[in-house]
DNA sequence: CTCTGACTTGAAGCGTGGTTCAAGTCAAGG
DNA sequence: CCTTGACTTGAACCACGCTTCAAGTCAGAG
């Protein structure tokens, strides 16, 4: 029924050393020990996964803690994921635009690629 | 004509330091110098909006220097694009999903934001 | 009961992307 | 000519997110 942490580390895809980490951070806990030994109960591994996202979504740990922590009267966080919210679509504008130069890139003929002006229509200058 | 470093720094926003910060890793060169002093043609600008977009997109420094000096035969390097171009749009899916779950999770009303349903499903997960 | 080896800890180290600092240089202005 | 002050340098430092290390512990196998 408990997990220890190898058997998390190897499920979640996570270091032993990482799990550790984000403990100290207050982002997991363990269930409880056995000796020294940590054991984990299964449901760490959706904490982890949501974790392993918000980190790929740009989030930092100390970030993460705080939304794990979260109740709806906190609406200073409330109004703080709203933020995050209009930067990931800017984001995602971004990396969109940049993606589609990517691919002409990958198949441009310009002998400097900086020279290319599909690959520089990525950079969409304000000034 | 040609630029001092103040102002280029001004103009694009990122600090001095961080243009000698570039130019030790390859990103950038000066015109010239004036004594001591750095000097730059403008077209610097267009540069460093670039290198500040492709940072943007998660690339590292060293791989835009990379992609700064890529010509039409660096077949390695046109693969690695298109590589990059496949992970963006992985990201740019993963960063959609952020967004919605962010979007709901500014209004949810659940105890514990963990816990909302419309909130894990940001975490497709695949196991 | 003893051994083994996977776990435990705190501290140090690493890669990335810069910033900050001390000490020095030099163009321009008075 | 001398001062001023923005520039120059290399080196040290910072934050982040871990990983690695040395030294120690302890559950379970023999």
């Amino acid at each position: 029924m408990l997990l220890d942490i190898a058997e998390v580390a190897e499920r979640s895809g996570l270091a032993p050393s990482a799990l550790r980490f984000y403990e100290k951070r207050g982002l997991i806990a363990p269930a409880g020990r056995n000796g020294l030994r940590r054991t984990y109960q299964p449901d760490v591994l959706d904490r982890l996964a949501l974790i392993t996202c918000a980190r790929g979504a740009g989030f930092t740990v100390a970030e993460i803690a705080r939304f794990l922590l979260a109740t709806p009267d906190d609406s200073e966080l409330r109004a703080g994921m709203a933020d995050k919210a209009r930067k990931l679509e800017e984001d995602i504008d971004r990396l969109t635009r940049m993606r589609d130069g990517l691919r002409h890139a990958a198949t441009c003929t310009h002998t400097l690629l900086v020279e290319c002006p599909d690959f520089k229509q990525m950079f969409a200058r304000s000034t």
